[in-house]
DNA sequence: CCTTTGTGAGTGAGCATTCACACACTTTAG
DNA sequence: CTAAAGTGTGTGAATGCTCACTCACAAAGG
């Protein structure tokens, strides 16, 4: 788990490729391009290629574990505030890592291998986890409307942010997510909001 | 734009092989081993393994344009309904021809080629402004609140319906889809009435 | 006899991975 | 203090495999 400065270099290079020329684009050959050594040079930080996308997806659930459930579980914070926070801080890491944005949504990584499946459902686990635990508080305080299931409200936020995430990249992270994002927050927020 | 019936033979196939293996499974290989001829059988029907994509694509459009347009008119029909009947025959279409699920929501596909992103996005356009022309009928008529844009309405739909049809394809197409999908589409829908 | 649609045997290119080798360090032994 | 041995990290060439695609050829039907 512990990474060395080289592994993160290799990772970081995976990611921007990924972003930028999709799954198809990831050959070691372009990895080892990108990173500034020679293809077998790769192989003596990881032993496959499969490997790094593993490590790329462990990588990134370590930071998002970090960050996402602390947010949750801020009692002290009104939900819709906790909500705000949790996408603003996984948009603000985004923003600052876009080249991770593909090894997090992209379903083109599902079908690769049995252990990258897990790995990317283990990310999707972890944030819908956060997020129901915050809408179920909202019910319970009477402040998110109880007509729909706590799993439901979840699962349009989650919806409605993952395509937020695949429109912001088709259009090559051109506008500016964090305006658009606090918009669609704030209008789902006062949606599911009792008035 | 006509197809002969060994082309639909062909996209069937790509659909299928889409579905179960990814982008990265779609090979010449393993194309003409599913239709049943050899690999430069293909060629007879198609100049490429592009054109077969980009055909598919096509053939995915043109039955989305015959079926979700229309209903987005029926102005005869309350909004809701309308989005009922939307939703409802997308899930039809799907529940029929499941194997073509990736080759419409895939991001794998988007980086492929241009021509073939292209033929994404059209599909995409083409259910956003049925949905919108909804969410603006319902808008109009007092139906749907106004305290949110139509545009995010529909992006909040197509959000939901995206994701849905992620995890139903995950989970290899195995729950009762269709209940689902209705229970989501009911609470959506109650969700953004005006009470 | 010619068009359509199939075949089998190639093509070169690109793929992930391996291997013998090299060089620069630190660690150890005399 | 120095020499030898080990360790970590790079290289270039080569491995066998799979890829999309081509081509000369054959059969069958109008």
């Amino acid at each position: 788990m512990e990474l060395t400065p080289r592994q993160l270099e290799i990772l970081e290079a995976a990611g921007a490729i990924l972003n930028e020329e999709g799954v198809g684009g990831l050959t070691t050959k372009n990895l080892a391009k990108r990173v500034g050594f020679t293809e077998s040079a790769l192989y003596r930080h990881y032993a496959s290629k499969e490997e790094i996308l593993v490590a790329l997806l462990q990588y990134l659930h370590a930071s998002m574990k970090e960050r996402l459930p602390p947010i949750a579980l801020m009692t002290d914070n009104a939900p819709d505030e906790r909500l705000r926070r949790l996408f603003g801080s996984q948009l603000e890491y985004l923003k600052e890592h876009p080249h991770f944005l593909v090894a997090i949504f992209s379903d083109g990584l599902l079908k690769y291998s049995p252990a990258i499946k897990e790995g990317m459902l283990r990310i999707m686990f972890l944030m819908r986890s956060a997020v129901l635990r915050i809408m179920e508080d909202g019910q319970n305080n009477k402040i998110f409307t109880t007509r729909i299931p706590a799993e439901e409200l979840t699962h349009i936020f989650m919806g409605s942010f993952r395509l937020l995430m695949l429109q912001w990249h088709i259009e090559g992270f051109q506008f500016d997510i964090e305006t658009t994002e606090n918009q669609h927050i704030e209008n789902l927020i006062s949606l599911i909001s009792i008035k």
